[in-house]
DNA sequence: TTGTAGGCGTTATCAC
DNA sequence: GTGATAACGCCTACAA
């Protein structure tokens, strides 16, 4: 059932010895590079030694020896929002393809860590970088691409965010509403920061900064109810702040959508757990973390990934959205 | 600000070659070996190229010669879920306080991810595992802790999920209800079989099982909802299932408390948001995962770890559960 | 078609 | 006190 954790770590050598050939044939065999080199016979002798003894080849080694160690580093800045869990597991899939693994750094939201962090995937000779929301090291030539920032040099896998954004006001509008709100990520990121100008842009109401978490965004949204602004809607950065909005408003007594409207961005599971089911921006999160492996890959390859890949996103209708009550 | 990606990685040999000293010198001294064996001069010497080039040492390397890259493998059954991610966090921490790594594997709730991902880890030559929920090879002699499940051959960490259940029980019971239904988990772990066996020994009611995640426990509690028995309240495995229950609720127009009260397991910020805010057994997620690392830590220093160490629970009341209505 | 040999960057054991 | 030197397990040119 399970490979085999053995004390002895079986190495090509052993497998060699079983196999009655010696270890450079075993290498050979075992990394694919046995066509038209070494005869049926022997590379299936090889290949029975090798799952006789469980063996797997020592990663260790071999990275020392190919500088690679099939290992790219994901950066985010808190493994705690379940945002990140998808897109990792996205990367992971891709890169499983692709025989690679996905080392998970967590930045914990602190500059300190994620130097940290950083340091020791350098150290472990990972082949690449994902840089999550987190600012690549400047002026370094890194192997990387970043997801949900702007092309700054790194090739850039993104969401479309501005679309999300129109998408989520245009819904807003159509449904009567003036004065719309923004809660915001307080965090100075590109994804926000997009978030913020597009919100601008589309002639949006009043706004507030909290940090990305349930009471950042309800102290936030306290903020904005508490205004001298009658604001009737509100558009959170996120899903986790649009949570915070639904406390604050239960603490101010606000129905909604009655009393107020509230469109979140990400569509976690949990947005259609929300009483009422919160309307929000759907972002393929899996797809966003596989589409930045694959560009990766295609940078470690020496091929040129585009220089940017913009994911769309679709507004996802429930009901915390309504016309505003007459009068507001 | 950033350390240094370089291009060309600076070895041991440069920072030799630049404090004028052999490579064996550098290593002595920082590795923290040279006390009284190289004079204050030359190590001062040492330290200073080091640091001048932004060496660090190439792990690769290190586990080659030590069999030990200072790392160790935490596999969970889903990385999508949030508890895992504050158990990740708790863990790295109390590493990095020793110098270690975590390294993520995600078995994706799937056996041959889970096996793949294992073999990964072990060709990583990773020094140790902590295995989250997820069986431990059996037969062989690993070295690992196991959390959130019973003893069987390795040091265990887990929550009282018994004082949980009973606690959680007793307080719908001091309400006044009868008849307890029970959302559980189909996946056969410990933590779940705990969770069944304490709630049928303290009393419980009917049962249905779904997978971990808001739709399979809407799924259970719809079926429990409709069964033959009046139910007057849940008690859900996890806090994310309870989210299902709040679903299922919706869907059947039951009021909760009213009609229905809800009882979870984890205490996810997310159960302060729901409406009514969750009632549920708070769960040290942190604390879990640093409790490992430091079981684990012990065990691979050459001590004998405690086998078993249990971290209390303590129920939080909000406001998803009250007295059943009158003549139900 | 197969085997030999050298080296990746460390650590650790010895001589000097 | 310091510096050669020999592994660790793997890959790969080159020799046989």
């Amino acid at each position: 059932l399970y490979p085999a954790i053995a004390e002895h770590r079986v190495t090509s050598v052993d497998v060699a010895r079983r196999a009655g050939v010696s270890q450079s044939t075993v290498s050979l065999v075992l990394s694919g590079k046995s066509r038209g080199r070494v005869s049926a016979r022997t590379e299936a002798a090889v290949r029975a030694a090798a799952s006789d003894l469980g063996y797997a080849a020592n990663v260790a080694a071999r990275a020392l020896r190919t500088g690679s160690a099939r290992t790219v580093g994901l950066i985010v800045p808190d493994v705690t929002n379940p945002f990140f869990g998808r897109v990792l597991r996205g990367a992971q899939q891709a890169a499983w393809e692709e025989g690679y693994a996905v080392l998970l750094a967590d930045a914990g939201n602190d500059r300190r860590w994620q130097l940290a962090s950083l340091a020791a995937l350098n150290a472990l000779t990972v082949d690449g970088y994902l840089f999550f929301e987190v600012e690549p090291p400047p002026g370094q030539r890194v192997r990387g691409v970043a997801i949900e920032t702007l092309p700054r040099g790194l090739p850039v896998v993104r969401l479309d965010g501005a679309a999300g954004v129109r998408a989520a006001l245009e819904h807003l509008r159509s449904l009567g509403h003036g004065c719309i709100g923004h809660v915001s990520a307080e965090i100075d990121t590109d994804t926000f920061r997009i978030r913020r100008e597009t919100f601008d842009a589309c002639g949006g109401g009043p706004r507030e900064l909290g940090a990305v978490s349930v009471d950042g965004a309800r102290e936030a949204a306290l903020r904005l109810l508490d205004g001298r602004a009658e604001v009737t809607a509100i558009f959170a950065d996120d899903d986790v702040m649009a949570f915070g909005v639904y406390l604050a408003a239960r603490e101010r007594g606000l129905a909604i959508p009655a009393d107020l409207s509230v469109v979140g961005f990400d569509d976690l599971d949990l947005a259609r757990v929300l009483d009422p089911p919160l309307t929000t921006v759907a972002a393929d999160a899996e797809g966003l973390g596989a589409a930045a492996f694959r560009a990766l890959f295609a940078v470690m390859s020496g091929a040129d990934a585009e220089p940017e890949r913009v994911l769309p996103v679709s507004l996802v209708l429930r009901e915390s959205t309504a016309a505003p009550a007459a009068g507001g």
